[in-house]
DNA sequence: GATGAATGAGCTTTCATTCAT
DNA sequence: AATGAATGAAAGCTCATTCAT
C-alpha cells in the first residue's frame, strides 16, 4: 500500500528528462534551504528562485508547499533507510556487541547528514513529525533491526524483544538528537556511541 | 530574575486585579491554543479572542508574540523545576534503583504535564529550545540529581558520573517524549517506566 | 475674534492650582518630546507619560492630541509674539538700517528658540501650517512692523508696503529656516543677519 | 546613481509592460494622494486601491512604503532638475536682470508643479528633506547657477558669490513656497515674481 | 477628579497560490 | 510547458480614545 498516494502526491509524474531535472532542482533548493536558515526561511518563491525555476513550474510539479516537503522527507527516509539496511546486512554476522556500537556509529552519522530534515522538520512542523516517524521506524529500522536482534537472541535476557527495540530505538535517537543539537559540552562522537552501546549491550544482556 | 529583561520582559505590571486577571488570561489562551493546535495556529488575535481580551490589551502586557511563549515556557519550567526539586530531596535517602524508577515515574508525569509547552515549542521554534533547554537541564535537574547519585557513589561503576549524567538524561527524556509523542503501541506508563529504569540501572552499575 | 473656539479648544478651563499645573506639565511633555522626536514620537500615552500624568487625565484637559499640539502652538505663537513686539516696540526710533538688522536678529534667535515647534509642526503636519502661519503674520508681525516701517516711511521707494511687508517676511523666515535647516555650509550666524539685512534694506531703499 | 541603493532600491525589475504599467499606477496613486491629502492619508493600502492594484503587487515592486516616496522624490527631482538646467543653459547669453527674473518665473512654475512633492513631503516627512535638499540644491541649480552668475560676474557687487547664492536660493525658495502655502492676499504670480526679482537684483548689484 | 485598564480600527508587510501571456 | 505578474487573506503590532473603578 503506498503512503503518499493523496494530498501530498506530485502532481504529475515527470516523464521527461527535463522535467526529471526541474523537480530535483526544486528539492535540492528546498533541502538547502531548510539546512542553512529553517522552514521559516523556505518560502516557495525563495526556493523556485534558487531552483533557478518560476514559481508557475514549481506547481506545475507540486500541489502545494507541503508536498515539497512532504517529498523531501520520504526522500531522505527513503536514501538513509537504505542505506541502513545495507549496513545491517553486512552486519548480520557480527557480535551483539560490535553490531550495537557500529550500528549506533551509524545512526549518529545518518542523522547528522540526513538529520537536519528530520530534525528541523519534524520539531518546527509536527505535521510531518508523524510521516518522518513512521517512515523511519517502519521502514528503515525495524525489520533489519529486528532479524539482527533475532540472531543474538539467546545472549539477550529481555522477554518481549519488540517493547525493548521500542525502547532502545527513542533511548539511542533520543541521545543521539540531542548530543547533535546541544554543541555538548564534554564529549565526542567516540565517547557518545561508546557510552550509548554500553547502555544497550547492558539494557540488553544483563 | 537577571536573564531576559529586555525583549522578552514584560511591558508594564499589572496594578488593579482586573489587570491581573487579563495577563493570567492571555497566558492561559497562549497555552492552551499551543497545546491543541501547535505553535504555528497561535497568532495573537487568536490568542486575544480566546482570552477574550482585545488584541490591545494583549499588546499592553506583552511587547511581542514571543514574549508571551517566553512567559510561558519560563513558568512552566519554573513551577516543573520547583516541583522536580522538592520531589528529589524527598527520596534522597532511598535506593538508587528505587529512586531512579520514581524519579523517572515522576519525569513522566511532568513531562505529559508541562511537557506539551516543552516539546511543542522547543521542537516548532529552535529559539526557545535555548531558554527551556537551559533552564531545564541546569537549573532542575542538574544540581539535585548530581547530589543523588553522589550519594549512591560507591553502587555506581561509570568513571564520569557527568558524562553519564548527561547521557542518561537525553536517553531517559528521548524515551519518554517519544513514548508521549507516537501513542505508543504496545506499551503502557509502568511498563515503560519499568523498561527505562532497568536500563539506566543496568547501565550505571554493570 | 477669538480664533481657537471649536474643535481645538480646551474641554475645560481649568480654575484650580493643580488643574493649571497639569495642563502645564502636558504641554511641556509634549513639546520636549516633540522637540527632541520629532511628531510622529509624540502619542499620547508618552506625553502623559513624561508629564507624570494618566492618560485619562490627559484627555480630561484636551479632547484631542490635536488640541493639545494646537495648545502648543498657541503659546509659542504667544510668547514669542509677545517678546516680537516688546523688542520691536523698543526699537521705535531707531534708523532703519539697524532696526531691520536687529530686528532680523532677533527673528533668527526667537526661530531657533521657539521655531522647532513652528517648524517641526507646520512642516509634519499640514492642518497646523494654517494655524501657524495666521497667528504668526497677525499677531506678532504684521502690526507692530507695520508700524516701524512707516516710521521710515520716507525712506523707503516702494510703493505698496504691505505688498513689500509681505514679500519681505517671507524672504526672511524662508533664509532664516533654511540656515537653521541645513547645518549652513560657509555662513555663521552674524553673517547670515548681515546679508539678509543687505537684501531687505537695498529692496526697500534703492 | 551611487546614493539610495539598499533600502529604497526597486524590488525588482518590472519585465513584462503589464508590470511597467503597475509600477507607473502605483507612482501616480501614491503622487495624487500625498498632493491632495499629504503624508498621513498615503497608507499602502489605500496606495494600491487607488492605483488598482493589489496590496501584494504593491509590495512586489517596492519594499516599503517609504520606497515609494523616494522613487516619487527622485522622480520629481530629477524631471525638475532636467528642465531647469535647460532651462538655464537657454538663458546663458541674457542679462543679469532678465535672467534672474525669468530663473525665478520659471521657479514658480516648478515649485508649482512637482513643488507639492517637494514642499509636503520636505515637511511633514524629514527623512526625505535630506533627499529630496541634496538632490535639488547640489544636482540642478548649484552648478548652473553658478555659471550664469560668473556670466555677469563684474555687476555683481557682492564678494563671497557662493555665500550670496546661498543666501538667494533660500530668499527666493522661501518666498516663492510661502506664496503657493498661503493662497497669497493681494499678490499675484507677476507681481511676485517682479518683486524678488528686485530684491535680488538690489541684493546683487547695489 | 484621577487613574490606568481596555478597546479596536487600521497600519505595514508576507507569502502561498492563481492566472494571463 | 514555462514564465512571472497579480492576488488577497492574514499576520504582528500601534495608538488615539473610552470607560470602569
Amino acid at each position: 500500500m503506498k503512503a503518499n498516494q493523496n494530498q501530498f502526491s506530485p502532481r504529475k509524474v515527470p516523464q521527461q528528462e527535463r522535467a526529471l531535472f526541474t523537480v530535483e532542482s526544486i528539492l535540492t533548493a528546498a533541502r538547502t534551504i531548510i539546512q542553512q536558515k529553517g522552514y521559516e526561511a523556505a518560502t516557495t518563491n525563495h526556493i523556485a528562485d534558487v531552483a533557478g525555476v518560476s514559481i508557475g513550474s514549481l506547481y506545475q510539479y507540486f500541489p502545494s508547499k507541503e508536498a515539497i516537503v512532504a517529498a523531501l522527507v520520504e526522500d531522505a527516509v527513503l536514501r538513509a533507510g537504505e542505506r541502513t539496511r545495507k549496513f545491517l546486512i553486512e552486519r548480520m554476522n557480527v557480535s551483539l556487541e560490535t553490531g550495537v556500537r557500529e550500528i549506533i556509529q551509524h545512526l549518529l552519522e545518518i542523522r547528522r547528514e540526513y538529520g537536519l530534515i528530520f530534525r528541523r522538520l519534524a520539531r518546527e512542523v509536527p505535521r510531518f513529525r508523524n510521516i518522518s516517524g513512521q517512515l523511519t521506524t517502519e521502514k528503515y529500522l525495524y525489520n533489519t533491526v529486528h532479524t539482527f536482534y533475532l540472531q543474538h537472541r539467546e545472549e539477550i535476557l529481555v522477554e518481549d524483544l519488540e517493547m525493548a527495540m521500542f525502547v532502545i530505538e527513542h533511548l539511542v535517537v533520543g541521545a543521539i538528537d540531542a548530543y547533535l543539537d546541544n554543541d555538548a559540552p564534554r564529549l565526542d562522537d567516540e565517547e557518545l556511541v561508546q557510552q550509548v552501546s554500553n547502555a544497550v549491550i547492558k539494557y540488553l544482556t544483563k
